[in-house]
DNA sequence: CGCGGGTTTGATGATGCTCAAGCCCGGTGG
DNA sequence: CCACCGGGCTTGAGCATCATCAAACCCGCG
């Protein structure tokens, strides 16, 4: 479990040996259980979770009790409600550990002190919401441009060990339609 | 043209005066006619956008030839193929002015060299994407729960300004609907 | 062994696309 | 100043994609 955020920090940074322990000082270290949430709709979402271990999706239910997953964060990803956790707003989302996951957390007070402290790690995160920003214009040209059955295909082909991981239909509510119909695509496909 | 960036630039760090103007004079003011393209398919997007007068907008052309448009950027927004501008990639994609439009400009070799010698910028540009990252979420979470007549309320509710400044193919490009099925949902809006 | 969550199957129907035509209106050239 | 473009918006018929609902099935786990 251990060392996994600092060896990730230190992809983009460079911190001196002590400087490395301190900034890892800030964070806090948790353990979920599978299906456990650590976020509920109408909380406020107080922390940033980095995936040392295990699988996170957020997703939320919509007025007819059906879950869309926005998101999955799979080792060595960030995950949060920004909008809930940046401005102290209740969220709309549930994040809950799909496997067993170890985290490391970090509120918003502590990153605040801890970028006070440490302005290097402003660059560590510039960089992480920046690669994730450039995840999403892809994502949205894929949502715009691709059927469903072109979505799984793609996401299928790219992901063939992530697909075995989650059941399907969290897939499906990642993806964007129903288990039944990717339960069509899957046959169309055998034949 | 004044100052508008460095106005933006100082609603989320301080810097002194005299930083104040070095910080500008690392960006290049550049002034597009409607219609015209600042990156086309095929080139590498070399800059990085902040519109300070007139509206962008990025969009690519699908294999049947319709285009699609992924993001809109106004007055005080950033616009860049990411994944093209931090990687050095041919991109998928176009930037073209929807309106008269200022924008001021920087390459990737400057935005090193500025981040190095203006560290505080790093925040700057955390806070930019760390929003960009926020609003995209939400974008998700919308496509995937409503249907394009609900997108369409939805959108023309809070932003109604902005829908009497775009034409509506590009609004329907946008929202990821077809011009004839939007003239429709107006209609029916109507009655 | 039986229960229950997840997957499959199929019938029906809504949503939104395609294609083709007509219309409206602002701009341009004669 | 008028005539005629032509781009954008509208209208409508027919059709593809995908959702909904309900039932059966499969299989791992208590």
């Amino acid at each position: 479990m251990p060392e996994i955020l600092k060896t990730h920090i230190a992809r983009f940074i460079s911190l001196k040996g002590e400087d490395s322990s301190q900034v890892l000082s800030f964070f806090q270290s948790i353990h979920l259980k599978k299906k456990q949430n650590i976020l509920s709709e109408g909380q406020v979402c107080k922390q940033h979770y980095f995936v040392e271990k295990g699988l996170l999706r957020m997703f939320y239910i919509n007025d007819k009790g059906v879950e869309h997953t926005i998101q999955f964060a799979l080792e060595n990803w960030w995950l949060t409600d920004l909008m809930s956790y940046q401005d102290r707003r209740p969220s709309g989302f549930y994040i809950q550990a799909v496997e067993a996951t170890e985290l490391m957390a970090i509120n918003l007070e502590d990153q605040e002190k801890l970028l006070e402290q440490y302005p290097v790690m402003e660059k560590y995160f510039r960089i992480i919401f920046q690669k994730a920003y450039a995840a999403n214009q892809l994502r949205i040209k894929y949502i715009h441009d691709l059927s469903s059955a072109e979505m799984y295909d793609r996401f299928a082909g790219q992901n063939p060990a992530f697909v075995q991981r989650v059941p399907q239909y969290l897939l499906a509510s990642f993806l964007g339609f129903t288990p039944e119909y990717l339960s069509e695509l899957r046959r169309k496909k055998l034949s």
